[in-house]
DNA sequence: GCTATCTGTTACCTATTGGTAAGTAGTTAC
DNA sequence: GTAACTACTTACCAATAGGTAACAGATAGC
């Protein structure tokens, strides 16, 4: 008998989902990572690293990476010389937009709530 | 001058929330347990960590603390015999449901997308 | 030849996260 | 008295995340 299980399959469903989409954007810079491809477009390398305050190139090229691999981020690499690099969203990156906005009108009315309160 | 700073206010500020969003949701757990209590409403703390699978007492205990710290669960205990203690959503994280709900969207399109396409 | 720029990589270190196992303290049932 | 249930806490350990600093290989300018 499995007596435990109260919780519907599609609660489960939609925590799993929750889940996936807080592990592919886990992590201190994939959100200012994709903030900054979201409303910019298209980014080199360093010019990405120059926007994101603070973040080292060994940790933007892992994150970039993780973001490549879970197709989120193209990578394009142009042959001009030096070589350069472009990075910017793919569609299914772009599909986050939801996400965003959910996420980012929650946290900045959070905010305010609290600060209200202090 | 300013000359690296092409994001916008209103970007940077999307992106500040985003992140408060994702450090108040952080870590293995806390997703499950707002999702046990939002499609569940109460549940004393045993109860709580049987719905969640492979959850330690140790780490239920650090989370509820976390999210009551952060107003958006809270705890009453009853004086019955033995005492028993109650967990459920505060408005504050019941306010949470937008992003419940494009978090699990999103992520449960993405998971259909991936197993297509492999 | 020396330096700078591009896109990264490598080695090393530390702090946080999360896990196991056991214990605490009070009450109840047998 | 002993076992079980309530709600936790404590001590210890291992894996991961993320930081610093230096280096690498290519090209271009002085």
């Amino acid at each position: 008998m499995a007596e435990k299980s109260k919780l519907s399959d599609s609660c489960l469903r939609s925590i799993q989902g929750i889940r996936d989409t807080q592990d592919l954007l886990s992590g201190k810079w994939k959100i200012p990572i994709i903030g900054a491809l979201y409303f910019n477009g298209k980014f080199r390398f360093m010019d990405l690293g120059r926007h994101i305050e603070g973040i080292a190139p060994k940790v933007l090229s892992k994150e970039l990476k993780d973001l490549e691999m879970n197709h989120l981020v193209k990578r394009t690499v142009k042959d001009t010389m030096p070589i350069t690099v472009e990075y910017e969203l793919t569609p299914q990156g772009r599909s986050l937009k939801k996400v965003i906005e959910a996420m980012g009108e929650w946290g900045t009315d959070y905010r305010k709530a609290v600060l209200a309160n202090s």
